[in-house]
RNA sequence: GGAGAGAUGGCAGAGUGGUCGAAUGCGUCUGACUCGAAAUCAGAUUUACGAGCAAUCGUAACGGGGGUUCGAAUCCCUCUCUCUCCGCCA
């Protein structure tokens, strides 16, 4: 069973270029920094040369085109009046034959230079600390962690003696990094699904529900193939991907699609399971409900106006944080380096929720601006008011909230020394207005 | 899963091998008429890439890919999607 190559379908006509080709050119020492301080291991001098080769070509294609082009226009005349073609036909049958050529060769470079052009992250934006991990910026600090009189658990610990999470029985199921919840825990989680999506729904944006399985087109508009594709689940007989992100089906929704005047911003919320593969992670975050397989999210995603999307940036994450602070978890804001940042985006904001037991922050949900990257990648473009030409809309995207991370979080801030478990304030009426969560039988 | 039909510009809808980037209608925009509007009339109205300071010019695109041909929206193969009927099913 094979993988259907990408681009075959008919919404995929167009192609844009991933990078504009003349600003390459003319920046090429900006771009050269730009991909060094990602730590892209991208070849540019291999993508300039393609480039120059690829225009080269098609131009003197082009010409020769041209030729036959007018040369058909006069067999069609000559033919009309009935005169004999034979001969004129041997000739365009040798310059048509070279065409031919010359276009397989333009394909051959056409696919090097776009397999380069795929794996060109987005360029950072001025405002990211340059560097790797270390240089990541702690933005703001909200909420005080709270001193426990006692050691505080792990939420494993806490959830598998409250009777609510079981991580042995969903091994038997499927394998490691899966988890199941039982009773008041599963109950939980989906309150704080709703919790989430009423938030978001109120703030303005559309609640959705998306496809979970998704093709290769989908996954690379949104920047996760080819990159990436060693972390994805892929269903191999149908030629599927499980998306490791709602992000992935709400981005591709209006792929190949022009808003109209006046239809920005669309906001758009989804909750989605999330599937990945964690290749590479063994030995990383084996316990608990940090780093699975599968696990559950509330996903914002917005198309905006190019000249509002760092904005946009900054309101989007605040909504995240919103969340947050409406469940009291103590958080930090941090701008990723720019080795750091997504691939697609050009600046990412991580909102890390403080875990008692692990004595630090982690990662809860991740904002990011992708500009036009995914636009490009997916051809999504809008018309302004007074309308000259459609534009590459810009895209941002953020976990609002990922609810594992959430659901633990609760556990183990709540805590109280019995092994009970205060519910906040605000889930309380999505939890039948139960207030704490107690251990089935006494510890 | 089986049988059939279809995919053309913003929309509707012609076009079955040769000035077809594509008739016609609708929509939209501009101009004329009008005090203004409606109606009417005239004109304009796709995108991508390349060349050029620019006007402009060239090339490509009729779901995607491939083939036949000097020449393909039109013929052939293939894939995808949509619709109808049957079967199955939450």
């Amino acid at each position: 069973m094979s993988f259907r190559s990408p681009w075959t379908t008919h919404v995929e006509t167009l192609r844009f270029e991933m990078l504009d080709p003349k600003y390459v050119r003319e920046h090429e020492a900006e771009v050269r920094k730009a991909l060094l301080d990602c730590k892209s291991k991208v070849d540019l001098s291999l993508y300039l040369d393609l480039e120059r080769r690829r225009r080269d070509l098609m131009i003197s294609a082009d010409k020769r085109k041209a030729r036959l082009n007018q040369a058909s226009e006069e067999m069609s005349k000559l033919k009309k009046e009935g005169k004999d073609i034979t001969e004129y036909r041997g000739k365009l049958s040798e310059l048509s034959n070279e065409i031919k050529e010359m276009d397989g060769e333009i394909g051959a470079v056409e696919k090097d230079f776009r397999d380069i052009e795929l794996q060109i992250c987005n360029l950072p934006h001025e405002s990211v600390p340059v560097g790797g991990e270390e240089a990541n910026q702690e933005i703001r600090k909200v909420g005080e962690p709270k001193k426990f009189g006692f050691k505080p658990k792990p939420h494993e610990e806490l959830g598998v003696a409250l009777g609510i999470l079981d991580f042995e029985k969903a091994a038997k199921v499927s394998g490691a990094r899966f988890f199941s919840l039982w009773g008041l825990g599963a109950k939980l989680e989906r309150a704080l699904v709703n919790f989430m999506l009423d938030t978001n729904t109120q703030k303005g944006y559309q609640e959705m529900v998306v496809p979970h399985l998704v093709n290769y087109q989908s996954m690379e508009m949104s920047g996760q193939f080819p990159k990436f594709i060693e972390q994805a689940f892929a269903i191999e007989r149908d030629n599927f991907y499980l998306i490791p992100t709602s992000e992935v089906s709400l981005a591709n929704l209006h792929r190949g699609e022009t808003f109209p005047v006046g239809s920005l911003p669309k906001k758009y919320a989804s909750f989605t399971p999330c599937y990945r593969r964690e290749a590479g992670s063994y030995g990383k975050d084996t316990k608990g409900l940090i780093r699975l397989h599968q696990f559950n999210k509330v996903e914002m995603f917005q198309f905006v106006e190019p000249e509002k999307s760092m904005a946009a940036l900054e309101q989007l994450t605040g909504d995240a944080e919103d969340i947050l602070r409406k469940l009291g978890l103590p958080y930090r804001v941090v701008a990723l380096a720019t080795g750091d940042k997504s691939f697609s985006s050009v600046k990412t904001y991580d909102l890390e929720v403080w875990l008692p037991s692990q004595n630090t922050y982690r990662e809860i949900s991740s904002c990011s601006n992708c500009t036009d990257f995914q636009a490009r990648r997916g051809g999504i473009k809008f018309k302004r008011e007074g309308g000259v030409k459609p534009e590459f809309v810009h895209t941002l995207n953020g976990s609002g909230l990922a609810v594992g991370r959430t659901w633990l979080a609760i556990l183990e801030n709540y805590q109280q020394a019995d092994g009970s478990v205060v519910i906040p304030e605000v889930l309380r009426s999505y939890m039948g207005g139960l207030d704490v969560l107690k251990p089935f039988k006494p510890a």
